[in-house]
DNA sequence: TTGTAGGCGTTATCAA
DNA sequence: TTGATAACGCCTACAA
């Protein structure tokens, strides 16, 4: 009889691999084999399995297949925060590749607080995750961490952000090289006292987008102000507080290191009754599909947010499967996008055909295909 | 000898309940008392369990606990795209109090295909999820699904969007009642011919919005005029097609159902040459924190996004706890927000006082708690 | 090609 | 209060 008890009657518990062998009248092994498609089953027990299945209703519990097998097709993803719009696209671009091998995604928040982090990667390693990718909060994995990672051998790899002192893997985009172009742009247009709204110092990235505007002033020979400097933490009212110092201090153009901070700081100026671009000039750091259709509309350094997580992963992947390689950080290109808030428009100075094409190369970018949001 | 080998030496497994039993000489049932913290444990015993855990490293495998205890601690969450901004707040709302319950979210997006939703159905319920979060793709559930989900005696609750025939727990937004205001204060500022830029028809928010539209019009006597109403996906497209439809028939204003739409019909507008508010009025759905930092400052109807998640999965745990109330339909307020986009400044009409409260309650609303996004 | 039996790491039952 | 020992559902040598 089957235990699964069909339609009407009183429903008792799912079925598994020994009812299915009972009532196909074969050993759990043959059943096994069918449903993994492993091993040599004649026809005609792999039809009398198959069919009981159907019956049955069968579905494997992936629980206990997990403990056998000692792998979850389970990665976890510590994110600090998927309603920062940056995140959404990078949590995609590694999910889309996780669900096409066959991986699902366990989507973890740290708020950028260490403590949220360490527990959500015990966690992680107790449900034992075959994989994680991590943007880590800021400072250095703590010895017990290091320790756990080491000990549980997941494979980790850091998305956007890299560690000093922490050899891993890690994709991340090539924010110098992007913070250049964005401040070169405003050089080359010829604004002068070029402030910056920079990211947090103590991530990697913040310092990388800081270095690039450092490096295109040099280039260009502006000097460097520490007073039209500022350092934001990506929210949008440290971009405000940002433009309430930074543009009555007779900035004449602005680079900021991230969309929401220019969210921010628009409304500052705003505020203060300052326009954009005819008071002064912004570019901006990462694109998103509705930038073009208000304003001013952003001129902005696009950032690869969806391969960084879609490369992140097959590197997890690999990794995965046993990679030895030695750990290598991908470096994924920028790209200006040349709008308004420059105020390109207004002050065209150079020939149309140099306004999208880097000036120089400060590092050794690999470019990669962008795919454009579906929604 | 502790079979988890220190620092140096070659590292072995992870010691499991046997290898800790055996370091401290006592049973694995004293193991699991102290780490479960339950039954009586003499606090000699608990201190020698104690000192081997720490001495091995022990930490407990979830996945075998899962096993035993039939329940995982995990649900599964399916939205249509993370990547439409929409999306990450709800997603938060419910990792939130998931978390502070002690469960873990595994992230699917659908595509809004029906067959990637039936896929991850399938897959959660083969994880052992114990509950599961769905926004529903267009259509019912197919018979297959329904007994599916119905053997698997897996809890569900719906966000955003209900379905017809099909009982269950849902959360949603009032997007009638919000849809009903949006439309209300256009035509309370006098306009005449207000176009709609729709949801999708087969989803029920998308009909809800447009009965909404259809109501307001209706309350003030104004003429439902089918060239100026279309239906939209609520993709960006869609609302540029919209626009280069409804702009050139003299629609003197427009409500558009969400975010991403009303940014493809800024960009049509832009094109065609209108601007807006001084040549149109609009309402948009859905706000941003950014949306009032760009030009035009969208005056939308604020939805709760963060809410519903954190009902819909507060919801969940009820049931997952086996409440057995029947299913219900939390349906949560919306609030309209007046910038500039409507043409308020420059119709100016109605005494100031009233600009914020709804005219009139279509439907009972429950008033919630708004979090404000931290990056 | 198929079956048997032991293992995966916990929890839980039932004696002691 | 503790300790054996049987589930939990699946995989997989090893045997037949």
């Amino acid at each position: 009889m089957s235990r699964m008890k069909t339609a009407k009657s009183g429903r008792s518990k799912a079925s598994n691999i020994y009812d299915v062998a009972r009532q196909a009248k074969v050993s759990v092994f043959t059943v096994s084999a069918v449903v993994n498609n492993s091993g040599k089953v004649s026809d005609r027990l792999r039809r009398r399995v198959e069919a009981a299945i159907r019956e049955l209703n069968y579905r494997p519990n992936l629980l206990a297949r997990s403990l056998a097998r000692h792998q979850t097709h389970t990665v976890g993803i510590i994110v600090p925060d998927i309603v920062n719009p940056f995140f959404p696209l990078v949590v995609r671009g590694a999910e889309d590749v996780a669900q096409n091998a066959g991986y699902s995604v366990l989507l973890c928040n740290s708020d950028n607080q260490r403590q949220k982090e360490e527990q959500y990667l015990e966690l992680l390693l107790s449900k034992r995750v075959d994989g994680i990718l991590l943007t880590k909060t800021h400072g250095p994995f703590s010895p017990a961490q290091q320790r756990l990672l080491a000990d549980a051998r997941v494979p980790l790899v850091l998305m956007m952000r890299t560690i000093p002192q922490f050899r891993s893997d890690a994709v991340v985009s090539d924010d110098l090289q992007g913070a250049f172009e964005a401040v070169s742009h405003l050089a080359r247009l010829g604004y002068r006292r070029i402030g910056l709204v920079g990211g947090p110092l103590d991530v990697s990235n913040g310092r990388a987008r800081w270095q690039g505007f450092r490096r295109a002033l040099k280039s260009y020979h502006l000097p460097y102000d520490s007073s039209l400097a500022t350092e934001g933490d990506y929210r949008v009212e440290s971009g405000y507080q940002a433009g309430l110092m930074l543009l009555p201090r007779l900035a004449d153009s602005v680079y900021v290191a991230n969309y929401l901070m220019t969210a921010g700081l628009m409304k500052a100026a705003e505020e203060i009754g300052l326009r954009c671009p005819e008071d002064f000039g912004l570019v901006s750091f990462d694109d998103y599909p509705w930038l073009g259709c208000f304003h001013p509309r952003l001129t902005t350094v696009d950032l690869p947010k969806y391969d960084v997580g879609a490369e992140a992963m097959r590197l997890l992947l690999r990794r995965m499967n046993g990679s030895a390689a030695r750990p290598m950080i991908e470096k994924l290109a920028t790209h200006l996008i040349v709008r308004e808030s420059c105020g390109f428009a207004l002050r065209m100075k150079k020939p149309v055909g140099e306004r999208e094409k880097p000036v120089a190369q400060l590092s050794e970018s690999r470019s990669a295909v962008y795919r454009q949001p579906t929604e």
